[in-house]
DNA sequence: GCCCTATTGGTAATAATTCCTATTACTGAT
DNA sequence: ATCAGTAATAGGAATTATTACCAATAGGGC
């Protein structure tokens, strides 16, 4: 929790109870969840937090890049796992799945400069069949 | 417009003027217009338009392949560039862009059969920043 | 033109996210 | 340790994009 609390006092933010356990809750799932999951997991341990709270505590903690946010569908998603991996958004059942694996080509973000973009991070998202759903149509 | 009316049909779908009309409405777009930016252009044309008839128009148009909805952001948007081309999000104006490049070394999609995703297509988007801002930096 | 059914317009409902305000709790200095 | 100043919190209400609903309308195949 190191990197919260000089993380938080670096950026003039303050290391509260509420954002510590909100990063730890965030860490334990394993599947992208939503604010509203992760708003029931924590007011298991800090029943009088509010929902806006933990809006607010997972904006500073993407901001301070402790979590990742994942827009897709209807509501934001966060993922705790900071490896480099990308996101396949099932066509079939709708799910959203971590490909983890780095790309074997790692992209070229230096191709966009000459075209005046400074490329500082990218995120790529794959439509397709998960496994299961692959493995049932054939 | 006839890859309209007959993608139309072949889904079962019927060929209406509000279909149409959203669908040259979102073509003669430059920036990625919101739903409402749409229906605002529309209602022009067709005063009684309501904005649910564009919100399931643009579902269809996406469902045809006719447009892409690019989903950022608080809202959703509509692009009916079709052409390859990714998006870079300037992290400092906020503004969504077009790179209108395809990658310099495409995307090997292969890669992600060994772990048993089929991936049917990707998208790509950019974080950094845009020219006018990369220029106002140094 | 007739009939069937998808679509429309208008409105109400839904749901994610943000905003507001009084209260509480850190923090740094004394 | 106490105090003052400031930022964060709880709780609820407000906002807003998007969907759902339903009676009336209009494609389009015959």
């Amino acid at each position: 929790m190191k990197e919260l609390s000089e993380g938080l006092r670096q950026e003039g933010y303050r290391f509260t109870r509420q954002r510590r356990i909100i990063l730890e809750e965030v860490r334990k799932q394993q599947y992208h969840p939503s604010a509203k999951e992760i708003y029931d997991a924590v007011k298991i341990r800090l029943p009088n937090i509010s929902l806006g709270t933990v809006y607010r505590g997972l904006g500073v903690l993407t901001e301070l890049g402790l979590i990742r946010k994942v827009e897709h569908g209807e509501y934001a998603r966060f993922d705790a796992n900071l490896a480099e991996h990308h996101h396949l958004i099932c066509t079939d059942c709708d799910q959203l799945l971590d490909v983890d694996a780095p790309l074997s080509e790692p992209l070229n973000t230096q191709q966009f400069k000459a075209r005046g973009f400074e490329v500082q991070r990218y995120k790529i998202e794959l439509y397709g069949l998960c496994p299961t759903c692959a493995t049932e149509r054939s």
